[in-house]
RNA sequence: CGGGAUGUAGCGCAGUCCGGUUAGCGCGCUCGGUUCGGGACCGAGAAGUCGGAGGUUCAAAUCCUCUCAUCCCGACCA
């Protein structure tokens, strides 16, 4: 058949966006469904990107005066009945210890025995217990700003799942901040929205727009809610992370109260702010093609893929010899701040297996070395953003510059590439039948890739907000910060409103 | 938790309506050979509690009852 036009990934983007996401994440050996309900294992590509996101970040937390600690995974009842608008918000999904030991039951089974005397919460985000020891930790103006990060696990028991995006269980980070005034709180919040913002921009070539959420898309408990939303392939939304100013809320909870420069007892100001293993998901749905994962240099766990190619032992022997001089090149070297890693695969596969095995993967670049590379003193170097038949011939006195320059390429290549889609797929809308057929499919069994980011009039009034999520499963995404004041009206009722918002489906 | 569907080899499926030798097919896997810079080909082979329990029957993947799990659509969400 036509072998030309064989996708590495079936169903293509086009046919099943959804299953694409799933196909990708297996082809390129990401992740996979545990035995447990709506867990994930996240595999060793997979995880490897995960570290390259800690990496990278914590740098930046470490350098903004953050430190890393870590608090308990559980957190008793009656800590979290502390802030109501808290417990409401989370309330439907926690998971809960009540039992602390497993008894026979006489028939080859075991029983839950030892009943706690109070529940214990597997933490759904740690406002609370941390709270709890802020509160020891907090005496005196001098003793702020405290600021502190946690990279931990988290359980919130969702209803539906999909790996990366929402899974019962999944790893993030929580900075959780206590400041003097509302001022340096809010600088806070704001400071680290734009470290979220520029991380995703430069590391996971992923344009965001920053933003603040409605109040029925606030964080329970929190003041204001701010956000970065991408847009995916299917021109959905994505929130790839978020930062609550918390005002004095949550330190009333957990009585977070410092003597001020006047000698006064006063409640401190909070922040919090997260990012979470969906960022992985972001990822591979920004970037990734009909033929599998495309990983930005900059996040990639691997960097280059050298595939041999060789017809028997003696011109293996000497393909390998002269593979090794290409591997020597980068040894402990550095893209920028990241570190390069070579994958040497000289499986017993035919080199095209071998080459769309890293073409799924993602990996940035495809170096083959064969008989024919030794007579010149060159390699052939594939880029993953172009077409995998697209290779060229590169001497091995400039590879090391090539490929580093390249690195470079494709990095600024994704970021285009994404910034441009979205671009494409934002619209100002005014008129209230256009909003209703730009987020309408053609095909309402089957509904096709359609609509994307709407910038339009909203009045505030939290019924139009509802009427249009029931109507279109459309939502406010954020009230962007950059827009110019223009007059207009609701997109909904038509009364008159200052701000535009974005409106978009998402996950 | 409401509506719909599906559980058969590692993966994807056929067979079930209409019960009948040894439960098939594709991919993958193992071995041998030929190949190898666009996902190779030929031959041989291994692999299955037909989701589970109970029932009907001479006979059950197939019919009946119960049960468990998963997926999709809603409500919920980083």
């Amino acid at each position: 058949m036509s072998k030309q036009k064989r996708t590495a990934i079936e169903p293509t983007r086009e046919q099943n966006y959804a299953e694409w996401y799933q196909q990708v994440i297996k082809a390129a050996d990401l992740a996979e469904n545990s035995e447990v309900r709506g867990c994930m294992v996240i595999k060793p590509w997979g995880y490897a990107i995960w570290e390259n996101i800690q990496r990278a970040l914590d740098e930046r937390f470490y350098e903004s005066g953050h430190r890393n600690a870590y608090f308990p995974i559980f957190i008793p009842k009656s800590f979290f009945e502390k802030e109501a608008e808290h417990v409401e918000g989370f309330a439907k999904e926690c998971a809960v210890v009540t039992h602390s030991r497993l008894e026979d039951n006489g028939e080859g089974g075991l029983k839950v025995a030892g009943e706690l005397t109070e529940p214990l919460i597997v933490r759904p985000t740690s406002e609370t217990i941390i709270g709890a020891s802020f509160a020891k930790w907090v005496n005196s103006y001098r003793d702020l700003p405290l600021l502190i990060n946690q990279w931990a696990n988290i359980v919130r028991w969702e209803m539906r799942t999909r790996l990366f995006l929402r899974t019962t269980e999944f790893l993030w980070q929580e900075g959780h901040t206590v400041h003097e005034n509302y001022e340096d709180a809010m600088l806070e919040t704001r400071k680290m929205l734009d470290v979220y913002a520029n991380f995703a921009a430069e590391y996971l070539a992923l344009p965001v727009i920053k933003g603040e959420k409605t109040d029925s898309e606030r964080f329970p408990g929190a003041v204001n809610t701010y956000c970065i939303e991408a847009m995916m392939q299917d021109k959905k939304a994505l929130q790839s992370g978020t930062s609550h100013f918390l005002g004095q809320n949550f330190a009333k909870a957990s009585e977070i109260k410092f003597q001020n420069r006047e000698g006064e007892m006063e409640y401190a100001w909070t922040t919090s702010w997260g990012v979470s293993t969906r960022l992985i998901g972001a990822l591979i749905m920004a970037h990734s093609d009909d033929n599998g994962l495309a990983l930005p240099p900059k996040i990639a766990p691997s960097h280059l893929a050298i595939i041999p190619i060789y017809r028997d032992e003696e011109e293996k022997k000497e393909v390998l010899k002269y593979c090794k001089r290409i591997t020597d090149l980068f040894v402990k070297d550095y893209f920028e701040d990241v570190r390069v890693y070579t994958e040497l695969d000289d499986r017993d596969l035919t080199s095209s297996e071998r080459n769309w095995y890293w073409i799924k993967k993602g990996i940035p670049l495809r170096i083959e070395i064969g008989p024919r590379d030794i007579a010149s003193e060159a390699v052939m170097v594939a880029r993953r953003d172009k077409e995998p038949r697209d290779k060229q011939s590169v001497p091995i006195s400039e590879l090391h510059s090539f490929v580093h320059k390249s690195l470079r390429e494709i990095q600024d290549a994704y970021y285009q590439r994404a910034l441009e889609f979205r671009k494409a797929n934002t619209i100002k809308i005014d008129d209230k039948a256009e909003f209703y057929r730009f987020f309408t499919p053609q095909n309402q069994n089957q509904p096709e890739i359609h609509g994307g980011f709407a910038h339009s009039h909203w009045c505030q009034d939290p019924a139009c907000e509802e009427q249009i999520k029931n109507d279109l499963k459309v939502t406010i995404r954020c009230i962007p910060f950059e827009q110019e004041e223009e007059e207009g009206h609701c997109i909904c009722c038509g009364k008159a409103a200052k701000t535009r918002v974005i409106f978009a489906k998402s996950y």
